[in-house]
DNA sequence: AATGAATGAGCATTCATTCAT
DNA sequence: TATGAATGAATGCTCATTCAT
């Protein structure tokens, strides 16, 4: 009807992401603690303070927000990669910001949530929605391509081993990140996450580095 | 009545124990397949080929049935590692078998659900029971204490870099092993089980191993 | 402050009318296309392009949208019955001249609606309520007192059969005229409308006709 | 598993068909009373006497038990209108078999719901899905069979009016039988059923009858 | 011991209605 | 006056668990 008004709009749609980033924030801390099938959007919507009949409003099925929460951690982690990316530096400088960003930036906040479902045997059928829904807008398949390419970049540039497949590479990338190490080390026994980081990062690179040229003698 | 008929009991009981073996080996199947919150009890005794109630006979919850196969599982791992233990060879040798075994005997088969199982975000409320209960009878923890010794002796041998904290070197070894990395790269790209273990083995060694002594002082 | 602006008052009142008209004559709409329980009054509010307030400042329930849209098209129904009542010609044309309309004018517009919400199940507890309530203001009773007055003047003229009580000629005065022939016979087999009507007015007619003097005596 | 036992065996199953049927009765009665959207599967559990995990045991759907209780219904009357074809008589005489039937036998009892719910405008969506599945299985295209072969075979024994298309005597003939009208007369004013039936049978076939011939001054 | 019918708590989702702006 | 965000009661359906046979 009335158009204008920007202010008043643009208020209540503040207003509006204000709760929605709330209702994904709680959602988040729920999912974690619960998983998805132990989080009923009554939970949810009783931790944000609001009804049911809201949440609603905002996630039309409990699915899409774990959808949203998904996108908006896979966003994030995309845009880290790509700052990685566009950063000074050879290859390894940039993977080992990522490892660093991942986890003291990230573990601590979001991505846990990430790496947990994506490793979920549960959320299977819901994940495949997802996927099949193509919401993930690509975002996953642009953040294996980046982190791709600086390994190929570094094997170009003679620093990782050639002759590992860098399937092999990027896929033991993302394993030694795990979340349970996380856990196990950083909040189970107060290692400093940089040291922990420090520590991944100097396996990494030594398992993946070129093999040193023979000496002779 | 008869109390005493030794044959029959433990005829029975032999029936007993094969049914239970069949149950847990569907069990595991049907998890694999669709995870914990969607696999029903139904669907788990109708493929056995038993009734509900049978079903419930042995496992008096749906937990106890995870339990079970966690346990089952776990100890044919601890039998392996313990196997690897008493070997002949040095620490990495061991490791390597360990390595060996896990991808190639077992996530074929079984040990996936454990991996998946312990790093899920489902079941959290599940596991924490287990764990809890001490239902899991140490068999983890003696796992985890083989690998930790192997790990030490390999330090203590000069083969390990001696300045990374065990429990770092621990967390990476399971780590690598993620059946993510099993399925993207074997199941999905085909990729030979051998050739997956040979380079994760040897990014795992090289990772860790003690940096080689200063060249000509 | 300015109460007395009657041209306001009456300006404001007319949109209030019209628009109050758009809303009963979408609703028929949605209501026949759906039914009462599969419509929305979120989807009437859209179709008519105001918001759901907005549409309850005109009806307070959505049981009082569908009680309008019954007294409206009652009162056209009687307004119907009235004139045909004032003009010439006997009770036989009169009827007649009530099925016309009623198949003809009124059931590809508003008619259905009645009929279909008169003999449904469904609806039972909103229209036992409108009863109730008293709210049909005696619409039907009038309708159903004029087309009886007709066919008892008619069995005074020696027209109809006397010995019919005229409880039953009543009722099947209206049930012959049911949406589902209309439906049946001219929406899907495409018969003309008024071929329909001749055919129905003939069965009526000769079946309440007043029996044939024997001949001969 | 065992299937020996044929009397346990039908002894159960003769208890399973005995709840059915008290399901079926006791829906029907809740849906005549309330309608299809103001009947809850809890309410129908509870006037049984079973819980709602036990109703859906024997209907796994809502529609499914409407489904049912239609299926009943239009077999009932199929077997009826077979019956009438079968008897000795002419057109008209098993035709008013078919009335008294309808009227006596079965308005008081089941078939009311079928004719309130095939007049309904709710349920479209509900019995669209009955029609596109198939469930009707053909029933009510036999009944409806039935009858139209009876008005032909008194069209070409000259006793109907063979100007009139049989599309709409069979329409009418269905029409005139409305449960309406057997709530009004019978159920409110107390009209004998066999009275009402009586004029109602006079109406349609005086309405229907061929035209006496003309006589010779 | 084995069965599978019965149970009922639990959950996602809808939608009429209200009310602050 | 008009809006549409917020509410929460209501409902269909599932499934782990129990228990009479």
């Amino acid at each position: 009807m009335h158009d204008a008004m920007p202010q008043h709009r643009s208020l209540k749609e503040k207003q509006r992401q204000e709760r929605e980033n709330l209702i994904l924030q709680v959602a988040e801390e729920v999912l974690l603690e619960k998983g998805y099938y132990e989080t009923s959007m009554d939970e949810i919507a009783a931790r944000v303070g609001i009804a049911k009949g809201t949440l609603y409003l905002h996630f039309a099925r409990k699915e899409d927000l774990v959808f949203a929460l998904l996108e908006r951690e896979l966003h994030t982690v995309l845009l880290m990669v790509e700052h990685a990316n566009s950063m000074e530096g050879n290859a390894q400088e940039k993977l080992a910001f990522i490892f660093n960003s991942l986890y003291q930036e990230l573990f601590g906040k979001r991505a846990q949530l990430m790496y947990v479902l994506y490793n979920s045997t549960e959320l299977k059928s819901v994940l495949l929605k997802y996927v099949l829904q193509e919401k993930q807008g690509d975002t996953l398949n642009r953040i294996v391509a980046s982190v791709t390419a600086l390994l190929e970049e570094g094997k170009a540039a003679g620093m990782f081993d050639p002759t590992l497949p860098t399937a092999v590479m990027l896929n033991i990338f993302f394993s030694v990140l795990s979340p349970r190490a996380y856990k196990n080390l950083v909040l189970d026994k107060k290692m400093p996450p940089d040291e922990l980081v420090r520590c991944v990062e100097r396996i990494y690179f030594r398992g993946i580095a070129a093999p040193e040229p023979a000496k002779n003698g």
